[in-house]
DNA sequence: TAAATCCTGTGAATATTTTCACAGATAATA
DNA sequence: TATTATCTGTGAAAATATTCACAGGATTTA
């Protein structure tokens, strides 16, 4: 069925995956390309492409039924296994994403939370464990944990990123404006950076004006 | 000497401003594309097409001169009028970013915050200045402000979104799930939604795998 | 059973973005 | 001054991604 998924589709169909998780919920049985299309802002034509590279799905005069699209999605897209994710860096960021409940119903689990300033760990209260940023190399191979999201301030972030990739992790989600140098080309980056963001916007508003 | 900027080289050129801020308070002079290629993890070629976009720089054998290069992206993405900017919604992670000195010194300025809980509003503490929510129309007009940054609970989202468009913003980043709807295309919105960005991680890693 | 309606799936056309490959410009060197 | 080395800027090719446009299937209606 596959060759390779275009990373836009793989982008667009986990924004699906997600709505469909909602639209599930509300107990809607079918949806089509037109209505995913104006919930997610993108064309309909892109949709059905997307969903057309998972597979083909019957076509009744109402569209996709949810659940079994939803599972298409779900497995073309690698997410049976749920993965493990530690943060490393409990300072304001981390700690507001530890502490936010979304995650711990998902698809993707943070089961670890490390820092290197100890005697802030004590004083933490938090669902998931957490260990100073010396036991990352064994808690993040004995626990099995794929992902690292980083959140440290700029000048510790390649040193934790080299830790991790050192440790085996798989991804890594970047909250620094650092660009992480990473010279194993296992490990996938991506970055989140707020600043390079607002620039961004910043720079699309004034473009649109022109 | 410019038609449109594609928007990958946008965005590319908003991570090169960045990067040759801190590459010219390091007291370098010069760089050239192999070098902010290696720094931003893209080809050199990329490099070039993007800045040659802007127009042309004289080219030494040692490559584009700092500062002048810094300054011709400042110009060609319109960044000379300093954007002013407002959060709204002061909870755990809007609290964190408000807080976050980086903005203070930055191309686009957070001028103002917002939150429906008017009790909390008189606890916190801030350098900037701090409004109950009903005030959003008048804030943002009277005070100039073009963007807003959205971090209020999923419900509440799309609300303050109409009010903000209503008063006249031009720009939203969007830190909530939900997919924003606007009637009004003169508003450029940006998503920066950390779990769905944590699913496309997790789907990226499991495809590299295939 | 025939017609009308409302979908999906997808070749083919377009549009966009990246990459190649090299001419030409500049500085350093001999 | 000639030679060499090191860059940029950019046509043109290649690779990717989006969009069009419509065939054909399913369901409803008459
Ligand atoms: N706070 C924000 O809203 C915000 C916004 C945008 C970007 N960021 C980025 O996120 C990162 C963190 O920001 P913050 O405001 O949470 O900073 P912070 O100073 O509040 O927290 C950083 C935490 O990292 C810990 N730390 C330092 N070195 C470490 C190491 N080597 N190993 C493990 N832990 C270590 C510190 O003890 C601290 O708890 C920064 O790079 C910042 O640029 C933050
Ligand atoms: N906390 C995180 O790390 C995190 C991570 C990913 C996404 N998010 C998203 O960010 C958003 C905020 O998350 P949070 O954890 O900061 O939530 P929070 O509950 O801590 O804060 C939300 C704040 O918004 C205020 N608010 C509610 N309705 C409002 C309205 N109509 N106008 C103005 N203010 C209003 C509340 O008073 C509260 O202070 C959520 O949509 C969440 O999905 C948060």
């Amino acid at each position: 069925m596959r060759e390779k998924l275009p990373e836009p589709s793989i982008q667009r169909l986990c924004l699906l995956y997600r709505l469909l998780s909602r639209v599930e919920k509300e107990g809607r049985l079918t949806v089509n390309s037109g209505f995913l299309a104006e919930q997610l802002n993108v064309k309909a034509t892109s949709i059905r492409r997307d969903i057309s590279l998972l597979g083909e799905f019957g076509n009744t005069i109402a569209g996709y039924e949810v659940q079994p699209l939803k599972q298409a999605i779900f497995k073309g897209l690698g997410l049976e296994s749920v993965k493990r994710a530690c943060i490393v860096g409990l300072g304001r960021l981390g700690a507001s994403i530890l502490n936010y409940q979304g995650f711990l119903m998902g698809d993707v689990m943070v089961v670890a939370g490390f820092d290197s300033n100890i005697n802030m760990l004590e004083m933490m209260e938090s669902a998931v464990s957490l260990y100073p940023a010396y036991q990352i190399d064994e808690i993040v191979r004995s626990r099995n944990i794929e992902i690292g999201i980083i959140t440290v301030p700029m000048k510790a972030a390649q040193g934790v990123a080299d830790k991790l990739i050192q440790a085996g992790i798989k991804g890594i989600l970047n909250f620094t404006p650092v660009v992480l140098k990473s010279d194993n080309s296992r490990v996938t980056i991506r970055n989140l950076d707020f600043f390079s963001e607002l620039l961004i916007l910043s720079a699309a508003i004034s473009l649109k004006e022109r």
